[in-house]
RNA sequence: GGCCCGUUCGUCUAUCGGUUAGGACGCCAGGUUUUCAACCUGGAAAGACGAGUUCGAUUCUCGUACGGGCUGCCA
């Protein structure tokens, strides 16, 4: 515990934060967190064509929602670009990095035929030992030298040591010829001079750590510690991506799952602790290691996110799911609720989470302390109400106008009164929900009575009765 | 093509050589209930394949198959 953690999520601003970004910045913020340290976030937008100031808000929305919060201002990496260009330079004079004046073209041809001849597409630039007298008048990119013989271990917290032959890796390019820098160079300098300690990131860069690793050893800076977590495919198995129907995460937050549930869930994707499954922040921060990361692609699965997101959403306190629901309402462009309806919600809260699995879902149930009267039965509230005759209705109304309002003596009061009919309650439950919510779905027949109170009731009923 | 990684119920996973291979979601069947929802109980359901190491392999090694990633003056 000598040096305090710290781990950086750096999404390219290129698109909006989808799952398995989350999953790595939730990741990041787990470990960072639970171990008193620091999670930095870094925006890697030195690939000027495709970056968007939008993504770049996606993003930040999304880790908003997710309430994945960093330390210290948003870095832009672009902002780095006289440092990046630095240190290449600076490789350069130490003869660590080379001028290679290989045009574009002469590179893609190379790689044309190597193709075409089923050999090797890495290319070797002529240029690696070239006198700089020889060198023309013309653009160049920096290369770095890569060692060519020996291999390079990465010694991975997930994968485990990896190996890789030198002979595989590339004089990579750390500087274009317009002099800006290659991502490569950038994450190096930049993960250096942010003090990062620990990596985790998508596998999809387990092959580029070898590389930047000869970046470090250049420079002789101290390697961080790796932890390359595998990607989360899609249902069909296939890569998740943005053309693959994945979805940003503020669609999830659109759908109306629980921010909680969602933390739950991504988190249990790809680790685990022991049979644990269903879990609060606390513990999550107080569980979480690298050690329990698996090494195989896990598969996203929305019905399991549904029962967790419900889980949480039944254990989370009345006040906190107002604000999230409304928050909720805001993302998915629906009208937000009056005073009054706020406080008939959080009034029957107690009884809609524990039913609920979205917000949607959750409003749903609640339309009964939400709508006034007169209300428009849906229609298989209308069925319900058919199944009855109105006179019994009309018969109940009157009974409730002298019971002492509570729960025990409203369920003596109804099961006596369905007796006396030669009928079950549970053949009043349908309609008389649907008479109370206009719904079939509702919470308990009892619970709405107690939240309307018994002048909303009687009138509910009345007018149902017609 | 080359290199790297992976493979336990449909899905997410536990197991760190010896288990009736466990849990969760989903599914199916019952139950309870205010014919919904929620809840409870039970059930079906897995070690890709082939060798090897070992007294003993899901676990270790190798090969095959399949899947994924990288192979850019993208990140």
């Amino acid at each position: 515990m000598s040096n305090p953690v710290v781990t950086r999520f750096a999404p390219s601003p290129t698109g909006f934060l989808h799952i398995g970004g989350a999953r790595t910045a939730l990741f990041n913020w787990l470990y960072a967190r639970g171990r008193g340290g620091k999670f930095l976030l870094r925006i890697e937008d030195t690939d000027r064509e495709r970056s968007t100031p939008e993504a770049t808000a996606a993003i930040l929305q999304g880790m908003e929602w997710l309430g994945l919060d960093h330390d210290g201002d948003v870095i832009s990496q672009f902002d780095g670009a006289a440092r990046h260009a630095q240190v290449a330079h600076q490789l350069l004079g130490e003869r660590k990095a080379y001028k290679c004046f290989a045009t574009q073209d002469e590179i893609a041809a190379f790689r044309d035929q190597a193709k075409s001849e089923g050999k090797s597409t890495l290319y070797r630039s002529p240029w690696r030992d070239a006198e700089t007298a020889s060198h023309p008048d013309s653009p160049y990119v920096i290369r770095i030298k890569a060692p060519q013989s020996g291999v390079t271990i990465i010694n991975d917290q997930v994968q485990g040591d990896v190996t890789i032959r030198n002979e595989q890796l590339d004089d990579m390019i750390l500087l274009r010829s317009d002099g800006t820098p290659v991502y490569m160079l950038a994450v190096v300098v930049d993960d250096h001079d942010m003090g990062v300690t620990h990596v985790i990131r998508g596998d999809d860069h387990l092959n580029n750590a070898a590389r930047q690793m000869t970046i470090y050893q250049a420079m002789g800076w101290d390697v961080p510690v790796w932890a390359h977590i595998p990607l989360i495919h899609g249902p069909d198995g296939k890569k998740l991506s943005k053309r693959h129907g994945a979805l940003g995460a503020q669609e999830y937050q659109a759908m109306g799952y629980a921010a909680a549930g969602m933390r739950n869930y991504l988190a249990r994707l790809g680790w685990s602790h022991g049979d644990d499954e269903f879990f609060s922040d606390a513990q999550a921060l107080d569980w979480f290691d690298l050690d329990g990361i698996g090494k195989s692609p896990a598969r996203f699965d929305t019905k399991k996110l549904e029962n967790l997101s419900g889980q949480h959403i039944a254990a989370s306190d009345d006040a906190a799911l107002r604000h999230e629901i409304q928050a909720y309402l805001v993302s998915a462009q629906q009208p937000s609720l009056t005073d009054a309806q706020l406080e008939n919600l959080e009034k029957a809260m107690y009884c809609l989470k524990e039913r609920s699995r979205t917000f949607p879902d959750l409003l749903e149930k609640a339309q009964f302390a939400l709508v006034s009267r007169p209300i428009q039965p849906d229609q298989k509230a209308a069925k319900a109400l058919a199944t009855v005759s109105d006179g019994i209705l009309s018969e109940l109304t009157p009974q409730l106008q002298n019971v002492s309002w509570s729960r025990d003596d409203l369920e003596t009061l109804l099961n006596s009164f369905a007796e006396a009919h030669d009928t079950k309650f549970g053949k009043l439950a349908g309609p008389l929900r649907a008479a109370l919510a206009g719904r079939a779905v509702t919470p308990s027949v009892f619970d709405m009575m107690l939240i309307l109170g018994r002048d909303e009731t009687m009138a509910r009923l009345t007018d149902a009765a017609g």
